[in-house]
DNA sequence: ATCCTATGTTAGCATCTACTTACTTACAAG
DNA sequence: CTTGTAAGTAAGTAGATGCTAACATAGGAT
């Protein structure tokens, strides 16, 4: 008995499943047949809703450019102060992680960003974006007092980024023995206070 | 004119050229045929010196935790003060990822660590031998008066880890546009000096 | 000088990969 | 109920990959 969908439904489902095998087989061990494998049709139908792989992994990257932009975006609106601002900015991308842990190794994975310059350079701009959303948060918790100048906020950006991408990496390698988004930020509340920060957790 | 090699010799020829090409194209993207052309013998002439190509990834990884123990044993024995020490560690760990800056990918990907246990295993032992130097200076610094108690050593160890993987990681997107052992150092001051630090660079 | 063997080569195998072609059939619109 | 189309399949392609087998010879030990 052979159950045909229509063709959204079926290419979601193709790229939910790839967002999942790149996280247990890696971005580019990934093969098409996995992914059939996965949803139960043959290979050969994969080609059917997208042309070439590139094409499908270029749709997993709009995917997930929606996701973190719209994360982002309800951070950036739930709170009104830049350091409320900046705890929803981290902690929506350590929960965006953690429902696809793929995607650290996706954004990074060099095998990737060599031969499909488009998801490159999409996603270098991705970063590049939260990196700014971070700076100005910074920047506005040095102006209206709620953190100290002791650091230059494009540093603190950077030590903030690195931290995330830091527990995430811990967070894979150790078998996600613990929970993400609570050491995540756990460790933000450690360096906060060190930035010389006012406000505890919200 | 067909040049001839001892083995060993050949042998640390195709594993730097492994290392190499693991930075250029990627951990798992690398084929033994990659690896012969890069140093202008026959792919069939790799399983001469390797039976599989996973014995070469572990000949690999002996060479690369061989380095990186050595290189800690070097910054641990040229300074007296735990404080130095630290900031010997990580120098160090720069200067490892500058020279092979397939490091970090190997370390961390996903692909190599799926199916070479032996090698997972390898790596992870490493990065927390390096981890536990990390914490006991930071225990050190603490005791000795050097740093104050502000951050506990353990979170201290693992935000400098993060630091460091992630000035990496910057550095490699970023076609390698800055010094990573300048800019590596340069954050490490910065952070230093938030643990509440004395003694600034050496 | 002469062997012998370790270091190479050429040719090939089985398997996997992305992708194609020719055919089938579920299913919704008329 | 018919029928056109879109979603599927079976079977293949060319090329890559890890690895092997059979043969050749450079070059050090004798």
């Amino acid at each position: 008995m052979l159950h045909r969908k229509p063709a959204g439904d079926r290419k979601t489902e193709i790229v939910e499943a790839l967002l999942d095998l790149a996280d247990r087989v890696g971005p580019d061990r990934l093969t098409t047949n996995d992914i059939a494998r996965e949803i139960g049709v043959t290979q050969a139908a994969i080609f059917r809703h997208f042309p070439t792989k590139a094409d499908l992994w270029l749709e997993a990257g709009d995917v997930i450019a929606g996701r973190l932009t719209q994360a982002w975006g309800r951070a950036l609106a739930s709170d009104p102060t830049p350091g409320g601002r900046l705890r929803g900015l981290i902690a929506a991308q350590l929960r965006q992680i953690e429902a696809a842990p793929a995607l650290p190794a996706i954004l990074h994975s060099r095998e990737l960003n060599v031969d499909n310059a488009g998801l490159r350079d999409r996603f270098r701009g991705l970063l590049m974006q939260f990196q700014g959303h971070l700076v100005a948060n910074l920047e506005g918790m040095i102006s209206d007092g709620s953190m100290g100048a002791r650091v230059r906020a494009a540093d603190a950006a950077v030590l903030l980024i690195s931290l995330v991408q830091g527990v995430a990496i811990r967070w894979s390698l150790g078998s996600r023995g613990f929970s993400l988004p609570d050491e995540g930020m756990r460790l933000l509340d450690v360096q906060l206070a060190l930035f010389g920060c006012r406000e505890g957790p919200g």
